[in-house]
Formats: C-alpha cells, sequence, structure tokens
DNA sequence: GCGTTCTGGTTAATCGTTTAATCAGAGCTT
DNA sequence: AAGCTCTGATTAAACGATTAACCAGAACGC
C-alpha cells in the first residue's frame, strides 16, 4: 500500500531547501511575496526533481478541478473527431484537460452523461446537443455549440451562410434546379444550413429537399434515394446537408452512370475526412472548428474565473457564429448540356 | 470566493444525523463495521440530499483519481469515435472517467500528451499507438492498442485474421488477382492487414500491394490511384486495408466507368460510418471495438487495484487478440464474365 | 528614540475523504 | 467478579496544496 506519490512535494522541496511549504507555493505560483533569488533557486530545484503539482490537493483546496467536460450526442459522429480535437487542444492550452461523455445517442442518457461529468467535478463544459433538446443547466458552466439561430448557442458555425456559400457557388455555375438532401428535419443545424441555401439563391431558382430519415422508414436503411429520376427531372445540382450524405448521393449517381460534374453537380457539408479524396473530390463547406472550440473554450474559463456562484448557467461569448469557408472541388461544375442527354425521359415514373 | 461546494459533504451528513464523519463514510463505503439500520438510516439521508461525494478529497486521500487517459495518434483519424465511444463506455462502467489526449499526429506530441495525462493524475491510459512508436513507460499502467503481432500490444483486433476472412471471402467469388491498397507501409496495422490477405489466399491466387502515400509523395496528394490501368492489366478485386482507401478506390473506379460489383470487387476494413450507405455499399471487416475496449480497461482497472508500485509498466489481458467479423455487402461479386471486355486492353501501358 | 511601514518570509487552518487506532459497553466464560 | 471477546461506533491523523493571518527585522520619518 505505497499509496504515497512517488515524485516530490511541496513539503520535500521545502524541507530540502530549508524553507517552508508556503513559501515554495508562492515561488511557484509567483503569489505571495518571496525575494528573487529565492523564487529562482526553488523554481530551479522543483524543476530539477521534476515536481507536478499533486491537481487532487490543488483541487481540493481550490474547488476547482482544472478538467472540462466534452458531452456528444452521439459519439460516433464522423465530425467528432474534429471537435474532439479542436476542443482538446484549446482547451489544453488554456491549462486544462478535457473529460468526454458519450450519450450514445439517447436523450436521457445525455443528462446521464452530464451527471457523470459533474460528479467527476468538471469546472466547466462543453455540450453539442442532440438535436433540440435543451440542455437542463447543470451545476456549472455551460457552453453550447449547436447552431447561432437556436437560443442558449454560445457559438458555432454560421451554418445558414455556409448554405448561401453554397447556393451562391451553384448560382454561379448556372444551377437554376436545386435538390436539398438532409437527413432529419428535427436537426437545427440541417434545417439553418438548408434555409441558408434557399435564402441564397436568385429568385429564378427553385429548391426541393429530401429528408433521408423519413424516406428510410419507408424503404429501409440503405435505400436507393432515387436521385437518377430526380436528374430525370430536371435537377441539375444536389447539395447535401453534410458530406456523409453527399457521399451517399455522390456514389448513388455515379453507380447510375451520371456523370458528376458533367452532367450534375453534387455538394456537401463540413469537409469531412473523405471529401478530398473521393473521386470526384467534393465541393463543400467547412467550419473553422479551431476557432469555434477555442471561443468556446475561452468563454467557458472566464465563465469559471469570474463564477461567485455555483449554479449552472449557459456561458455566451462576443463572437456567437464563425463564418464557414466553402471549399471548391471537382464534384461541383458548370450546368451544362451534360445533362441533356438525360433530360428526355422526363416524367417517367 | 464562494469556494465552498454546495452540496452536502460527509461532515454535514454526519451532523445532521448526530453521528461521526467516519461511520457515515463507512456506511456508504460498507467498509467499516455499521449497524444494519443505521447504514440504511445514512445511505437514505444522502440519497435525499443528493450527497456526491467529493472526487477531490477521494483522490487526495486515496492517491487515486478513478480517471483514465485516452491516448491516440490522431484524433482525426475516422475510427476514433468507435474507438473513444467504446474506451468510454467500458471506463464509465468500471466507475472510471476518461480524459482525452490528442496528439495531433506528431510523435513528440504523443509523448507530451502522456505527460499531460500523467499531469492530471490519471489512474491508467489506454495508448493507440502511432506507427510504429513504442511507449516510454509512464508513471501508471498503460494498456496499448495496436495488433497483435506487435510486442507491447496488450490487445487489439485480430488484423491478420481479418484479411485472411477477406482473402477466402474473394476467394469463394473466384478472384485470382487481387490488387492490395494500403495507404502506409510503416502501419504495423496495416502489415498485419495485408499479410492476414495473402495468407488466407488460395495457391493460384495472387496478389500486387499499392502503397497510396508513395504514390502521393511522386503525383502530389489526392492523385489518381490509376486503378482503371489495374484493371485493364487483369486484377478483378480491389482489398483496401482501410475503408477509407476503398472509397477512395470505389469512387475512382466508378468514375471510370467500372462498374462494381459486375466488373471487379472492392473491399475494406473497419466498417466505417460510410460504408453500409454508400452504392454499393461496401464489403468491408469489423472490428468488435466494444469487446477489445471492455478488456483493455478491464486490464488496467486490475492493474490498478493490484499495483503497488508506482513504475510505468505495459499491462496484459488474458486476451490479445479479438476476432474481427466480415461483413459481406454490395461491392464483392463473383469474379464474372462482367471483366472481360476491359480485358482486351492488356499491357497498354 | 519611537512609532510606522515595508519586505520576506512563517504558521496554521482548511478543503473532503479514508482508515488505522481506540474505546465504551454488552455478552460470555470460568 | 474479573477477564475476554465482539460489536458498533468515535477519534484523529493523514493526503498535498492554497492562503489568510501573523511576525521579525530593516528602513525611515520626525
Amino acid at each position: 500500500m505505497a499509496q504515497s506519490r512517488p515524485g516530490p512535494n511541496l513539503s520535500r522541496i521545502a524541507t530540502s531547501l530549508g524553507v517552508s511549504v508556503a513559501t515554495v507555493s508562492n515561488a511557484l505560483s509567483g503569489k505571495g511575496r518571496v525575494s528573487g533569488q529565492l523564487i529562482e533557486k526553488i523554481r530551479e530545484h522543483a524543476a530539477e526533481l521534476g515536481y507536478i503539482p499533486s491537481q487532487a490537493g490543488r483541487a481540493l483546496r481550490t474547488g476547482r478541478s482544472g478538467v472540462l467536460g466534452l458531452v456528444l450526442p452521439d459519439i460516433a459522429n464522423p465530425l467528432f473527431p474534429k471537435i474532439a480535437q479542436a476542443i482538446e487542444f484549446a482547451a489544453s492550452t488554456a491549462g486544462y484537460g478535457v473529460l468526454i461523455a458519450d450519450s450514445r445517442g439517447d436523450v436521457t442518457a445525455q443528462t446521464e452523461a452530464i451527471n457523470r461529468l459533474v460528479e467527476r467535478g468538471v469546472d466547466g463544459m462543453v455540450v453539442i446537443p442532440r438535436r433540440a433538446t435543451r440542455i437542463s443547466s447543470a451545476a456549472c458552466p455551460v457552453a453550447v455549440i449547436d447552431t447561432p439561430s437556436t437560443s442558449g448557442n454560445t457559438v458555432a458555425a454560421d451554418h445558414w451562410q455556409g448554405g448561401c456559400e453554397i447556393a451562391g457557388h451553384l448560382a454561379g455555375l448556372g444551377h437554376r434546379r436545386i435538390l436539398i438532401i438532409g437527413n432529419n428535419q428535427e436537426s437545427s443545424v440541417q434545417n439553418d444550413r438548408a434555409d441558408g441555401i434557399r435564402s441564397g439563391m436568385r429568385p429564378d431558382m427553385h429548391a426541393d429537399t429530401l429528408w433521408i430519415d423519413r424516406l428510410e422508414q419507408d424503404r429501409g436503411s440503405g435505400c436507393s434515394l432515387g436521385l437518377a429520376e430526380k436528374v430525370r427531372q430536371g435537377f441539375t445540382a444536389f447539395a447535401a446537408l453534410s458530406d456523409l450524405q453527399a457521399l451517399r448521393a455522390l456514389t448513388e449517381l455515379q453507380q447510375a452512370g451520371v456523370n458528376i460534374p458533367a452532367d450534375v453537380s453534387v455538394t456537401g457539408f463540413d469537409d469531412l475526412i473523405w471529401s478530398p479524396v473521393v473521386t470526384p473530390s467534393l465541393t463543400t463547406v467547412r467550419m473553422d472548428m479551431d476557432r469555434i472550440a477555442e471561443i468556446a473554450v475561452s468563454a467557458l474559463t472566464d465563465a469559471i474565473k469570474t463564477s461567485s456562484t455555483w449554479e449552472g448557467m449557459l456561458v455566451t461569448a462576443d463572437v456567437d457564429r464563425v463564418a464557414m469557408q466553402l471549399i471548391v472541388r471537382q464534384s461541383s461544375g458548370p450546368c451544362g448540356p451534360g445533362t441533356k442527354n438525360l433530360r428526355d425521359g422526363e416524367h417517367v415514373g
């Protein structure tokens, strides 16, 4: 039961140098009144002893754990790697650790996950909420990354503006009939993206929307989206609300013999990992996750510093939306005669 | 500076019930000697007060934080969501939290990330090592998830066996010339998978291997893999060592007008998120990440319980490999006459 | 020369939990 | 009745860091 840690602690440094623990603590934190030379000497000695402060001791005394929680609706989300990476980076440069909690898609599991984090004593947390769920405020500051149009959102990518970018791009290429392909109508993010696309269209343009989950309820998951038929109906551009759906559309169209981008264009959202390497590479719109994470984390750490009350609260940031950036690749091209040879079959079904 | 936590602590419960803190602690942990009725009363009262033990206090006293670290070579890895989800689940059912650390691909950053975790006082950690790097053992038990053939591996999917499954599947479909498509020749995981494929082939089969990163060094990243040419050379099956490369192959072939699976077959590894929804859906081989995570975590917690010494050590488990499961979908089919019409162009280059 | 201020430290309390050591009383033996 | 054990609790000492409060001595003003 050698339960004492191996590394030196404050008192070991103190006795070894013949000073008091308080002085060592002050020297290292630069808080109390210690002479310059002594500070130097203590820091040097601490360094060569390889001193690492006990988070437990510090946490117990200060009431702060130095850890942030990260709650995700569903870790399996392909966007998650970028989010986690960005949050972890922002947090660790701010001196915080990141504790993850997965809610496995379930809504009740989300509050459960939040509770787990609270029990572990996180100082604050970043929540990417599931669908349109509200955060039953936990016992610590909470930053929400959702979409700017949702109340309670701390900071997020400007999904609406991202949609505008896509619409503008497609408009510039001459496309007039666009099929928006989304997964879930209840997702506020996807709705904002779709709204953005519609708002960015010129007056002479027209868009229909296809929600995959509804289609799959009828036809079964993984079913065909019937996009070849949509091509025959005159749609020349398929704007998916996520790269995953864009990929699905892309491969379905390719399999049906539709050439991209010669015949039709396909665009996505998020610039996920496969987007640059598929053929044709995917035109998409990217969110600056690093910046979003940095804003969220600093809003959180500010709230932690100044929070005198322990009630849960949703933190706010000066900037609540971060622009998305259009990445033009090969899956989008001018709306040209390439589609003509498919048009004759109109109104087949 | 209301630095005292809001929730009740042991002493509040104790005074409120007129007993000592020790008794409350014993009653809740079931360790000391407390009468049955008193245990009941204390637990009840603690519950209705919403008592949550202070991890900081406990950690300070016991020297255990109740937190595991998770170190990833590169969080952006598309496999990461599954890993993180599985580890988090296994850890939280074992009563542990999970602190993440990203090494952003860099090898030096990996040790840095490990140090960050140690400083935060993790009781142990799970490391998915970068390429062939060895873990410079940290000051806590470490479980390594790599591949069974690597020394120091705690537990991992049986990538070699997974390769055999693929080879067997393709052999049964009549394929004789296989192109293995990998990303990186230095990856021990990819090497094991490739070896597995070769070992699982029948004597009359032949396989070549294409390493993408080498190709990209010459032709630039995102370049064509020249697979259409390979089809003309007589390859009828493309076995990628990851679904990401499989997807790349699939789309490149489709764009070149090659029909899958009629003309050639494409297979992958890992059953990543897009695999079921692309057209044609991807035949792949899946690892049982939940089981791997559970084995790794329980090996870790065992080591933590019994560890009297604080030196770092690589833990071992009874089972060091978990079988992979073949998922047959639509991207693989019989090697048939479908390829014939492309064969006449043999030896063009 | 005596009160005051400033400097550079020390003392001691505290955070909340665990756990070894102790202790009061009941029941039992001889 | 003295000694013993057993039960059910209490006491007190950690764990390691932070920080308010205190204190000795030097410098200084008047």
